[in-house]
DNA sequence: TACGTTCTAGAATATTCGTGC
DNA sequence: AGCACGAATATTCTAGAACGT
């Protein structure tokens, strides 16, 4: 068991995809993804991810860290929404030593860097409802774990 | 037989969903639903609550611990009236080992910690009436064993 | 291997949920969903359905027949969405005898009949959106296959 | 009147498919 | 060909509404 490094707070719901990517990056025990030397972008795998994550879709049955994909494009396809882009490796940043060989994809956010787990409140999905809220400077809703947005607490 | 370690106020109607939770809870022997390692959430196999508990409420005339449904959801419906929500275990948190592989699902209600009987009774119903009284700082009537609402001394 | 008595038109996309649906109440060697006496309603035995079709979702990878939820009430909000609603079932109307004395459920729509595969492609998803273009009298985009909207001949 | 049960719908995220650049 | 994104369906969680007691 590895302890992960730094948890996320409270606020961020455990079960979408910023957190789960989260967790996944932080685990040292996986090596399908990890950080880049700087902490600045995440380092995918894609065979291994595939193999590792995606195909455990169907038999774990922990829906905390599974997807219910097994395509690559459809992992890619979240990246974009909450805002990643790709981009080519810096040249001082080598891959990491234990892939088969596959295909390396490096993405990045400003707002989910390794030493600032805080930021990744920050992350919103980037549909088109959201993007004219934003526009409008409204608040997105982004389900927090407990409660809704017209349920003032009791 | 299991002694229940903390018992609910008077003013509680024992007749109600959130008595019978907090007494399936806090039954030992009871393995379809328990606390989380912090008593912050309650853990419910669905499997072993379907069996154990909803099955029950057709043979078990006690009408204080039965239910009358056999659904899960509508066990679920009542959870969300009151105010539960559901959210991914943390980490840390095992699943209990009682299980037969099936599904489990965590809730909580700040108003429903193990610590804390003396809450159970803000737990109110949240009927479309009960939030608009709640939202104009209105008190809600919950039926109180032996008191009703014309009872209120003045 | 039986034969399906009945196959659809074309132009209705077999990814999706009514294709699904008709495939699986058409296919005789399922014993979990099945047509009424008098093929106006389907009627689904729960925990049939769930063991046979929708814990097959982790396991099968023909994601033309395979769900992939396993919840129960994921299927039926699928049912919803589409148009179905639950009902009585009619007196005459026996349970099929190959159930384990489980939970049935009957659910109809005015455009899934056994006798009536072309109306299947009046099947539209009733969401917010879709329904506010019903009531205005617009087109609804079913995403048919091959074809996008704009690709209407002129 | 309040609570419990059932069925349906709203609203958000997740997944898929296709298109434009 | 590769990448980003629009738009549709799928899945999940919660709430509304009707009805019975």
């Amino acid at each position: 068991m590895v302890v992960v490094a730094s948890s996320l707070p409270d606020s961020i719901h455990p079960h979408n995809f910023p957190a789960k990517l989260w967790r996944l990056v932080n685990n040292l025990e996986n090596k399908a993804i990890c950080w880049d030397s700087y902490g600045d972008a995440i380092i995918i795998d894609q065979h291994l991810f595939e193999r590792q994550i995606l195909s455990q879709s169907t038999t774990n049955s922990d829906s905390t860290e599974a997807f219910k994909t097994t395509n690559f494009t459809s992992f890619v396809r979240q990246l974009n929404l909450y805002g990643f882009r790709k981009h080519e490796p810096a040249i001082k940043d080598n891959h990491p030593p234990t892939g088969d060989g596959g295909m390396y994809h490096h993405f990045h956010n400003p707002n989910f860097k390794r030493n600032h787990p805080e930021r990744v409140a920050s992350l919103k999905r980037l549909t088109v409802n959201n993007k004219a809220k934003i526009q409008a400077g409204l608040n997105v809703n982004c389900r927090p774990p407990g409660l809704r947005k017209e349920m003032t607490p009791f």
